[in-house]
RNA sequence: GUGGAUAUAGUCAAGUGGUUAAGACACAGGGUUGUGGCUCCUGCAUGCGUGGGUUCAAAUCCCAUUAUCCACCCCA
């Protein structure tokens, strides 16, 4: 127990480290492009701001959060996603002073209670965006683009994006009549929970994860199909903006994001390849959320995507990340003089920038070449009393064997040569 | 939340009630007190996920538990 890390969580070894820095650093890099700005929120926030944010029927509020109290009788909640942080901080730091748009990026791990599986963590990790203060489909279509064009830069081909419309409160109101009217006769066979989701938000009923509800659910009418004015001339403009960057996509009607704040747009791309949990990113558009938070009146729209489940993808495509782990020289040497004197020069190699290492172990020659192998050395230099007393040493090219005399005093500039 | 499968060393594994738990790779040391990748030798599970039970005897049978994987659902 002791010596196993919890449920649903993962090391990210040393190993694999090479391929997240990968994916960070190119994220990072079109997020520039972009003109997105880097934003970093904590790690918990007040629970409340979860439970409003996210909507508390939810089945993140409801029964996958990582609540506690701290020692000050604060109920705290370890962040199980990245909108709602954010635009907590846009509104405390009073961000909407700044000029309109704004736009963040952000790399951060979230937690939720879930039964784990291949692409389902405990706790897992996003790349988000989110643009505030544009309500034109030109942001909604910018955001898609940016996700399209990170996987694009990433050679990753084979995703799907879906679109969908999921209305707003004008539209929703009628909507809710409309649904509670398709349930009203299956009320009695619904699972609890839903009894009481089908006064306060029967949309969630929709995405029940019990089979009885699973089931009575099957024909009831789409979202999509009473949108109000408003709302379907933003869906037109968006497929016309998508259409105009020609990114190709997929009306799906049964789009139903699993958190409240959204409005209008909504959309996912996905995955055939990494089995059950296919959806690679999600996000949509969320008009009220900042002003339903305590800000002022301020739409928005972002998405969240899965670092682990895009590494899956990754893999699942072969498509191979680089890695530099290759070292520039090793030292060899032998007895205490050497060594003192190999410290040093190691030391000097790596001020100029120089990936250089020594074995830290004082082990016979031979093996101090066998360890130089393995850590990928391009040369070894061998350093014993013979050298120290002619000042000479042999630089060997590990690819070739081929070894070249040198002056110690010329070490730094021959490598710097062989470089 | 529902259903299914699996669990033997760092990794992949053999073993299906009977004395000291195969083998391979990896790792460590050595053959060679100054030269790696090849080769040869040696070492490496008082232990078979954990806890109980059955039995003269359990990695092997039974129960429970935990973990992992997969599907459904949901989602990132």
């Amino acid at each position: 127990m002791l010596t196993n890390a919890p449920r649903g969580t993962k090391d990210i070894l040393p190993d694999q480290v090479y391929k997240w820095q990968y994916v960070e650093s190119i994220f990072k890099e079109i997020c520039s492009e972009y003109g997105f700005d880097e934003i970093r929120t904590p790690t918990f926030e007040h629970t409340d701001l979860f439970k409003r944010g996210v909507g508390d029927t939810t089945d993140i509020v409801e029964k996958q959060m990582y609540s506690f109290d701290d020692y000050g009788g604060r109920n705290l909640t370890l962040k199980p996603e990245g909108t709602a942080p954010v635009v907590r901080a846009f509104i405390e730091n009073k961000l909407y002073s700044d000029l309109l748009p704004v736009k963040y990026f952000y790399i951060i791990p979230c937690f939720r209670y879930e039964k784990p599986q291949a692409g389902r963590m405990r706790e897992f990790h996003q790349f988000g965006i989110e643009i505030f203060g544009s309500d034109n489909m030109m942001a909604d279509a910018e955001v898609i683009g940016l996700a399209m064009d990170f996987f694009e830069k990433l050679s990753i081909i084979e995703l799907e994006l879906h679109i969908n419309s999921i209305g707003c409160p004008n539209c929703r109101e009628g909507y809710r009549i409309i649904l509670k009217e398709f349930l009203k006769d299956k009320y009695d066979n619904l699972c609890d929970t839903c009894k009481t989701r089908y006064e306060r938000n029967p949309m969630r009923i929709l995405d029940c994860k019990s089979e009885v509800c699973q089931t009575l659910v099957v024909g009831a009418p789409k979202m999509l199909d009473y949108i109000c004015e408003d709302c379907e001339i933003a869906f037109v403009a968006l497929k016309q903006d998508l259409d105009a960057m020609g990114i190709e996509y997929e009306v799906d009607p049964g789009i139903v994001r699993g958190l409240d704040y959204y409005t209008k747009t909504a959309f996912e791309i996905i995955s055939k390849n990494i089995g059950a949990q296919g959806t690679v990113c999600g996000g949509g558009r969320y008009d009220n959320l900042i002003e339903q938070v305590g800000g002022p009146a301020t739409p928005g729209v972002g998405f969240g995507m899965g670092i682990e489940r895009l590494l899956l993808v990754m893999e699942k495509s072969n498509i191979v990340i680089p890695r530099d782990d290759e070292i520039d020289v090793f030292l060899a040497v032998m007895g205490a003089k050497a060594q003192n004197f190999g410290i040093n020069l190691t030391r000097q190699l790596r001020k100029n920038g120089f990936k250089a290492q020594m074995d830290l172990k004082a082990r016979a020659i031979k093996h101090q070449f066998k360890y130089a192998d393995r850590l990928k050395a391009r040369h070894t230099i061998v350093i014993g009393d013979n050298e120290l007393e002619s000042q000479m040493v042999s630089i060997k090219n590990m690819t070739t064997s081929e070894q070249t005399m040198v002056a110690v005093s010329d070490i730094i500039k021959t490598l710097t040569q062989l470089r």
